[in-house]
DNA sequence: TTGAAAGCGCTAACAT
DNA sequence: ATGTTAGCGCTTTCAA
């Protein structure tokens, strides 16, 4: 089919182990005619030898696999974006991707095929609570890298783990809010606890306790995420929008969860006759560049993606020797604020949604 | 490290044929108690084949490449989730990703990554404008299929062609604004020409001319895509809509190349203090979910994005035989106009902009 | 400095 | 019905 190392051996007079010694840079043992010969059948064979082969002596993969819940979902394009450039840039790994859907099943099915397919490395994106399906992948010899989820305290895990100061994001999209002279506050979240989840909920809260506004500062639980189909996060945030529409008295100051959420809401406020930042402000998390081309643009806090990812490619790279003998999580300073237009002081007082009709989809074939 | 073929041989008191023809479905040829014992030893040791081992065996490996230019942009997630999802159900392979940034030494460097990693079959999502590189790898024996780009007329080609009706696209949008009264439109792109995007353009072309519009009917020509990161697209839209609000007379109906950069341009014109629909309408193509959640809702021709992700799959799996002898490339429908609130009449005179400052971004820590 | 040879884990003739 | 064996393309001792 495609020509192996034997032709290459075989056009440069030499033994295939002298190739290999030459693919393998060990060019000092040969004299520098023979590694010009070979170097020479390589070019003219255009010979690429085969990671399979490698693979099957050598045991190693130049695979990292990822395991996203969606790739639709724009923060996760976003991050795979940033591991890949990184992974290829930095060690020349691939990316084996694969979403789960937030689906347990799904998840141990891409470990079980990763480990078939040799890949040793993998980082996981997941909301699932429990790590267990990572622990056996990793007795199996993986390095396996987490995101968004601290290690269970106690249980020294030997999966890494990355991830933003949810905490802090929080507490400063909930201070903004405070600065702006908001004391109705609301945290939008969707079904289901995550460590990130709460992190971000505790941040919250303790940013409305600061400001005495503990009482008043709920969090609004939104739909499960399974229950619907792709836009998945924000179809929650557009159903919250409807139910904080019929609040009374309604919170004025919203903190979503993250941005697709924050847009989500965004539009179904709008739906519900609620103006932003007029009776409502609403700010985000994540830092989506999508943020910034919203009506009105998305007040959030820039998470540092490229950062995150490097970390993540970096711990996942090192192998299963290096792990610091205190693996204690990474976790990033969230970035900046960034405003935009989404926030403004609370209303005087509160008008009642405008009578305005829920916008329709028209579709003409 | 992992248990091997010989171990479950062992373990079942057999020979490694007999297990190998267990996992190559022949258990025809043994006793229902050998087979019984295959497998309680396979099931016994957890015992996966190494895919490594087969594909150096048999040459197949089930893994898909998917090049696609950002994984960024929420189309290209979209596409690549039907496309794994797909893939993997229907024939179990998984997804060996790769970004190209539209760069050709990038695409080729994936090409040549996936033939040393065994791949045999890749999709391509390039707006690059030749596929000489592709050629080549189908030479080496690839099977790939391209997105959105037709076979050169008469160089038959052996690489597979799946792409939307763009024409119909296009037409669908346009025609939807001019029975809305608008009599100046505008196609905004992006610079540089591809097979869709002047296909796109002859829709747009073709609708003006039913209508009599031909004359005013005008392409705005935005950046390149390489001068901008990574919202790429969205920012050309928004730089050309800043253009737009200072043509006079100015252009009141305009169809996007795609619905990011509609968005990007909805979000320049706001900034440029036109209001959309009152003062311009915009119509994208492409139906990605956050069409609907923008800020009025964007009309938009939907694509038949799973549909063509299926059929780039079969036909990525056919093999390199099967490909039907006058190779015509397979093109959809364009699925249906889905309209929201982008699109409205003309404003009966123009008013110049508003005098409405260019919305800032603050930034704090 | 170079080559011979033994596998890596599996498949598929070919034997038995 | 089951086992033996020769590779797939490469890496890596170990010899020469």
């Amino acid at each position: 089919m495609s020509t192996t190392i034997q032709d290459v051996a075989r056009k440069a007079g030499v033994s295939v182990s002298t190739v290999s010694n030459v693919l393998n840079g060990r060019a000092d043992r040969m004299r520098a005619e023979t590694l010009a010969r070979v170097e020479a059948a390589i070019a003219a064979l255009n010979f690429r030898p085969s990671k399979l082969a490698q693979q099957l002596k050598t045991g190693q993969t130049p695979l990292l696999g990822l395991l996203v819940p969606s790739m639709t979902n724009p923060m996760y394009g976003y991050m795979a974006r940033e591991i890949e450039s990184y992974a290829q840039e930095h060690f020349g790994f691939r990316l084996l991707i694969g979403s789960t859907y937030r689906d347990r099943a799904k998840e141990s099915a891409f470990f079980e095929d990763l480990l078939a397919h040799g890949v040793r490395r993998v980082i996981v994106i997941s909301s699932l609570a429990d790590e267990r399906h990572f622990e056996s992948a990793v007795e199996q010899g993986m390095v396996v890298v987490s995101y968004d989820r601290g290690a269970t305290p106690g249980k020294r895990s030997r999966v890494g783990h990355v991830m933003p100061d949810n905490f802090e994001a929080a507490r400063l999209a909930t201070r903004h809010l405070v600065a702006h002279g908001h004391t109705r506050l609301a945290f939008a979240t969707v079904a289901g606890m995550t460590m990130s989840r709460s992190a971000k909920i505790d941040g919250f809260h303790a940013a409305a306790e600061e400001a005495g506004l503990r009482a008043t500062a709920e969090v609004l639980d939104g739909g499960s995420l399974d229950e619907y189909g792709d836009a998945v996060i924000a179809e929650v945030g557009r159903a919250t929008a409807h139910r904080i529409a019929t609040m009374a008295p309604r919170p004025t100051g919203i903190v979503a969860l993250n941005d697709l959420m924050a847009i989500g809401l965004m539009a179904g406020l709008r739906e519900a006759g609620l103006e932003v930042p007029r009776d409502v402000s609403v700010v985000g998390i994540d830092g989506l560049y999508l943020a910034g081309l919203c009506n009105p643009g998305l007040t959030t806090v820039q998470l540092p993606v490229r950062e995150m990812a490097r970390a993540m490619v970096e711990r996942a790279m090192q192998g299963e020797h290096s792990p610091p003998a205190d693996e204690s999580d990474q976790v990033f300073a969230p970035a900046r604020l960034v405003e935009r237009e989404s926030v403004a002081a609370p209303p005087e007082r509160q008008r009642p949604p405008a009578a305005h009709p829920l916008r329709e989809e028209k579709t003409s074939p």
